[in-house]
RNA sequence: GGGAUCGUAGCUCAGUUGGUUAGAGCGCCUGCCUGUCACGCAGGAGGUCGCCGGUUCGAGCCCGGUCGGUCCCGCCA
């Protein structure tokens, strides 16, 4: 009978069988006791004399085993139990042991990041930093689970496209059979395409970016959780969608990744809502009240306003967030929907950004829709709407007003967990320097 | 692309004013240990001090170059 070790106390005084890796070997002459971990959790075995104590002479830390025997309650204590092991078998030829210690978080911890990412294969089954990948993967199962009771469809669209999207992101080249290809910066024209097929889509999947920035914040892969609807009034559908979305997905990793996040301390944010100011208000309150330094004619948000800002939202509006809206056209792609500024011109676009203790998260906002309007604003900024035909097929055959939003998952998992990087919220991050593993 | 900073053992680090054989903790190996859970005790292995050149009687340390990393900014999620 083959159990987990999470299973393990409900078969005391019977004959069990578990499998996992070597976490910790405790040798104490005669008596070897294992920790071992499994999908579950960690069990401890003790080996106790027969076959399994000469075995146990080979055993390396991270080997897989199968361990059978009686499942005991530990001496002095009526609420912990251990396998005795009867039976050891190793399911590995002899190994070299582990160069990083992974049974201990507090070493870990103490990892640089570069030894950390080189040797990723084996500091991924660190419990501390297995768990980021768990809540990520409660974050993507929330996201989808709210968003499809919404009435969105999952879409998957093409990674290798012909042209870019927004024009300021550098682009990965490729060679397409001999044709100049690139790799997505972004699904935003395949998913505002699809809203005019489903009208509600949404896709986690990889985006690109080319820039070499090197810094805590940045990837050159990373993952996106976009979302596009149709039919909207104006971004504040989107502001509202999302607020009650975030609330989804924080409550799906509180309940199902309390361990987890005990690992890290941290704690889910609690809102009812999202405080909004906007950009040029912003910009305004860092000048005039928050000491911001920034010597620029035009000043745009800088990372530091972006701290500056979220300290404020926290102190004066209890809010781990901030909604930033009505972004300049000029710091916007051109598909987003302009808005009046207070003069009465269209200098402003109906966009956001979010910010999350800090650092943004999400970038939205709703899109042009009408298709000679979308083509001046291509024009305005010199690009020719030529070279976007497909894109600009569904304009053309009627799209309904509409908008979307993408949300950086590796971002929003480092900043709930108070990560040092975002490198560290990425499996095998690519960065500008990094390639492997 | 601009700026700052760091390269010493498998990992994390110390290394005095330039001085003889470069250290610590953890890990690893060997031995002892039958209730450990940061096990304990005794012993041991492990280093071209990133690399090249220079100054000096003498360089881990000073100087120049070079390679690599980390962080910040720009830009972005």
């Amino acid at each position: 009978m083959s159990i987990l070790s999470s299973e393990i106390g409900a078969y005391a005084g019977k004959q069990v069988s578990l499998h996992g890796h070597v976490q910790t070997i405790r040798s104490m002459g005669g008596l070897t006791f294992l920790v071992i971990r499994d999908r579950a959790g960690i069990f401890q075995a003790v080996v106790n004399g027969g076959e399994p104590a000469t075995l146990v002479k080979d055993v390396t830390l991270e080997m897989p085993v199968r361990i059978q025997g009686t499942v005991n309650q530990l001496p002095k204590r009526t609420d912990a139990f251990e396998i005795a092991a009867e039976k050891l078998e190793l399911l590995s030829e002899h190994l070299s042991p582990p160069p990083v210690e992974i049974a201990k978080s507090s070493k870990m911890d103490a990892i640089s990041l570069p030894t950390l990412l080189d040797y990723r294969p084996l500091t991924l089954r660190n419990e501390k930093v297995r768990s980021i990948f768990k809540i990520e993967s409660v974050f993507c199962n929330a996201f989808r689970t709210f968003l499809n009771k919404d009435g969105f469809v999952e879409i998957h669209t093409p990674k290798i496209v012909s042209t870019g999207t927004e024009g300021g992101a550098q682009l990965f080249r490729l060679d397409y059979f001999g044709k100049p290809a690139f790799l997505a910066q972004s699904p935003q024209f395949y998913k505002q395409i699809m809203v005019g097929v489903f009208e509600r889509v949404f896709e986690i999947g990889p985006v690109y970016r080319a820039e070499e920035h090197d810094t805590t914040r940045h990837l050159n892969e990373y993952v996106s959780m976009d979302l596009e609807m149709g039919f909207i009034e104006n971004e504040q559908d989107l502001l509202t969608l999302q607020t009650r979305l975030l609330q989804s997905m924080f409550n799906s990793v509180e309940e199902f990744c309390a361990a987890e996040l005990s690992l890290h301390d941290a704690k889910i944010p609690k809102f009812e809502s999202i405080p909004q100011i906007q950009y040029v208000d912003a910009i305004e309150l860092l000048l005039r009240k928050l000491s911001w330094k920034n010597e620029e004619a035009e000043p745009d948000l800088d990372p530091e306003a972006e701290r500056l800002l979220c300290e404020y939202a926290a102190k004066e509006w209890q809010s781990e967030f901030i909604y930033i809206t009505g972004y300049p056209r000029t710091v916007r792609p051109f598909y987003a929907m302009p808005m009046t500024d207070k003069s009465g011109k269209l200098s402003l676009t109906k966009s956001f950004d979010l910010l999350f203790r800090g650092v943004e998260v999400t970038t939205g906002g709703q899109r042009i829709h009408e298709p000679n309007m979308l083509i001046e604003s291509m024009q305005g900024r010199g690009l020719n709407p030529e070279s976007y035909l497909d894109y600009l097929q569904c304009f053309r055959f009627g799209m309904p007003p509409h908008g979307g939003l993408a949300i950086g998952l590796e971002r929003l998992a480092k900043q709930l967990l108070g990560l040092a990087s975002t490198k560290q919220a990425a499996l095998f991050p690519r960065d500008r320097n990094r390639l492997t593993p």
